[in-house]
DNA sequence: CATTAAGTTCAGCAACTATTGAACTAAATG
DNA sequence: CATTTAGTTCAATAGTTGCTGAACTTAATG
């Protein structure tokens, strides 16, 4: 493995860490980006990223929960082996966004608790209503991102014209 | 104080804890929410929340740091006082979704290092492009948001006809 | 300029999380 | 059915993070 793999891997360790899954999990996506496989053995990524098997046991597992990464089994081979999956790109961060459903909940409790109308009831209403407004929104962009995607990356890179 | 404005301190600990700050400051910010004051100083928070002067001076600054939280000072008073920020509603929701970028441009650095085409690169493509996409599909939300919003709060709740 | 008040910084502790490595289970093979 | 292979579970450990309390800084006041 070349050192731009390697520290490709490291990478995405870093940036799948900041986004709330584990260091591992970021290199286990990592390799499987870049390993030019088809698809890889669990002994593989262990070799690979010189990790217990307890560790690629536990973040293989995270990362086929959370959908990025799907199991490949065959027949007449006891192995199992893993592969980015090819779901759909919104699911992501579709899944994210359910968080500030939430935060929207919980600001209109928060509403509902408050004994005088005042500047901060006005601005939890504003912002309760937004999040839930933005979430509706956002489920059609991702429609419009379906029904356009062949063409929208077709014209990847342009910007300054219609 | 009451329990039920005490049980919304605590879930709003818990909310703000998912979203990645800590659940001090997820306590500090449900206080502000529905203290039914103006502005609340940092001793009011401290004994409120029966935490440690060392805590809300790190939490406050997170806070304000993340523009959750505004100071307010008053003249012939040394004292600092803090209140929900009034900040446009989509900023904090723009700031999360800057790490989509970062994960933009984690694959398309790993499609550059991939050395043949196949499925997984289809899939780089495909992603990376999207989360770029909709970085901008976003911005354009934010401004329908900012020209229509006084009339979307006030048809707040209203869902099933046009 | 000594005193008081407001807030910050930081060492130390407690709680939590990720990772390892060893023991274990389950299933296929000879 | 003994052996081998694949993967899981779990106790121990290393690392990280949040919180406290005490010492410290800064600035206003008598």
């Amino acid at each position: 493995m070349n050192t731009n793999k390697l520290n490709f891997i490291e990478e995405s360790g870093l940036v799948l860490e900041k986004l709330g899954m584990t260091r591992m999990a970021g290199r286990v996506f990592g390799y499987l980006m870049i390993c030019d496989k088809d698809q890889v053995s669990f002994d593989d990524i262990r070799e690979t990223l010189e990790a217990s098997k307890g560790s690629i046991s536990a973040t293989t597992k995270q990362l086929v929960y959370s959908k990025l990464v799907e199991q490949v089994s065959m027949p007449g081979d006891r192995k199992t082996y893993f592969r980015i999956s090819r779901k759909k790109a919104g699911g992501m961060l579709k899944e994210r966004l359910k968080l500030f459903t939430v935060f929207s909940e919980l600001l209109s409790k928060g509403m509902m608790l408050k004994h005088r109308d005042d500047e901060v009831s006005d601005w939890l209403l504003e912002v309760s209503t937004f999040y839930s407004w933005v979430g509706d929104e956002f489920d059609q962009i991702i429609d419009k991102w379906e029904a356009n995607k062949a063409e929208i990356i077709k014209n990847q890179g342009v910007r300054n014209e219609e």
